[in-house]
DNA sequence: ATATCGATTATCT
DNA sequence: GATAATCGATATG
């Protein structure tokens, strides 16, 4: 009997002092790394490929710019921790927290992942009919993590569940990993979906990676 | 292929 | 009372 083809590589979660730094840096050392998600009998994994920084109560565009809230505490409180809100009625989305704590509640969002580990899973909690994932082509993988509120609903992410845990470790279920992964390119664009500095070059993403959100296929230049 | 629009609620003004 | 760090459906070229 052959070995299979490809063993994951093992993965190490990231120290206190990787996200004690300035979301600028934690959003682009975060791509590349892998978001876990352990459960009892099962392990969701994505890479991440796409993040925003989001600079703090100076940052016209962060929900930190309201100032510590009872909503916004956790950006404000120690880094490496989850921020998760709710937004537009519909979707949670995710952020971790990062620069030093107490200091300008920094926070990086997670905007697109590449599944990995758990892809059945994943378009069960998306709301996909199991026999879509027999004939899953890479537009349909796509839609399982390319954006924000996508990717926390494939990894099960809600306010109640994940706000406020310590992405550090892997002792709450969901955290963050190094599995040797290095990114080979990482382009920087404007910040998306937002209305205020949206001209500030704060989104960080794998150069050519086919999960990162938005449009695939630019009309004309 | 791009554009527009409705959903649905926590949070802030 | 208005808005939002979004998504998916529908309409139209």
């Amino acid at each position: 009997m052959r070995t299979p083809p490809t063993r994951p590589a093992p993965i190490h979660p990231l120290n206190r002092a990787f996200f004690a730094r300035s979301p600028r840096r934690v959003a682009r050392e975060l791509l590349g790394k892998v978001l876990l998600r352990d459960s009892p009998g099962l392990r969701l994994a994505a890479r991440i490929v796409e993040v925003e920084a989001y600079l703090g109560e100076n940052d016209p565009a962060a929900h930190a710019s309201a100032g510590n809230t009872l909503r916004t505490a956790v950006l404000f409180g120690p880094p490496g921790y989850a921020y998760v809100y709710f937004i537009y009625g519909n979707h949670y989305c995710l952020n971790v927290s990062c620069g030093r704590e107490g200091k300008a509640g920094s926070g990086v969002l997670f905007r697109a992942l590449e599944p990995l580990l758990g892809i059945e899973e994943m378009a069960r909690a998306r709301g996909f009919p199991p026999p879509s994932l027999g004939d899953a082509q890479m537009k349909d993988l796509r839609k399982l993590t390319s954006g924000p509120g996508r990717l926390a609903q494939a990894f099960g992410i809600t306010r109640a569940r994940d706000n406020g845990s310590d992405l550090a470790s892997p002792h709450a279920g969901l955290w963050i990993g190094d599995d040797g992964f290095r990114p080979i390119r990482i382009e920087i664009t404007p910040r998306i979906g937002i209305t205020q500095a949206t001209d500030r070059p704060l989104r960080y993403i794998l150069a050519g990676n086919p999960f990162v959100s938005g449009r695939r296929t630019p009309a004309k230049n």
